[in-house]
DNA sequence: TTTATTTCGGATAATTTTGTCTTTTTTGGT
DNA sequence: ACCAAAAAAGACAAAATTATCCGAAATAAA
């Protein structure tokens, strides 16, 4: 579904987003022990959202990543997924016809109609923040 | 979404099927051309459809593949991906953890689950005869 | 039985995705 | 100005997926 890059990304902004709360930067080495990932690989991914403004990444001595206050109730699981996986989760549905749409539908196109919705739908409406509490409350879990 | 492979098998299962209801045995060759996809790449598909009986192959001289009328209208979207993908269709969602379930959910296990549950269901009611009739009538496309 | 045709199976190649390593650049503190 | 810490950038490596090729096995017809 996602790719292991996008799963990745979720992931270290959810924990970026947590300290970020708390007022602390985070190196790439603390995420990957955190989310389980690989360091270097999820460094790479980092470097993309923080390029789609998706985080905001301090160079030098005392610097890491972080997301401002002001912006943690803004971000959605949608713009997370878009600067990593571009828009190829909403064109990965159906059978891979270049041109597949209501005029020219693949086999499946009406079938995975509001399935694709019901996923865009969720994807704009799920708040970082949200995802974020649900980890701090112990509702749900980063890595194992 | 799904894979190439799990693409080119559904389309060329679609095509099969409309063949062999006129009682028409196909060759790797005209389903490959007919769904525009790399015949050896489909050729291998249909040998994992045919060890998987969602299709009959038959071997020499006027061989080729079909599906015996009586199985058309039993075979369902979820035999073909089964075939092809496993069962990843199912578990490919949310962010990779090795143990995701409601007692130990990942951060996106609950946005997902009617998602997840609307597929599986879809996938499991949507027969190989109402794609192939949608294909036959002119209301969807095999290719382009 | 021989031949032509057709799928099967295994080896191999190309491409994409995932992952690593090393060097460069930036920056705060001394 | 210098040093140490940290991200950026690019080259490289491994693994998975996609795709091709070729010889072997099966089979119907002559």
């Amino acid at each position: 579904m996602f790719s292991k890059a996008c799963e990745y990304g979720i992931k270290a902004i959810i924990f970026i987003a947590i300290k970020s709360n708390e007022g602390i930067r985070v190196s790439p080495k603390e995420i990957a022990k955190e989310i389980d990932s690989p360091e270097a690989f999820t460094a790479k991914i980092l470097q993309a959202l923080a390029k789609n403004n998706v985080v905001n990444s301090i160079k030098g001595a005392y610097g890491g990543f972080e997301i401002a206050k002001s912006q943690l109730p803004l971000i959605k699981l949608a713009d997370i997924v878009d600067a990593i996986d571009g828009d190829s989760i909403y064109k990965g549905w159906g059978l891979g016809l270049k041109a597949c749409d209501e005029n020219h539908p693949c086999p499946v196109h009406d079938k995975f109609k509001s399935i694709r919705e019901g996923l865009r739908e969720m994807l704009e409406h799920t708040t970082l923040e949200e995802l974020a509490f649900n980890i701090k409350s112990g509702a749900s879990f980063l890595k194992v």
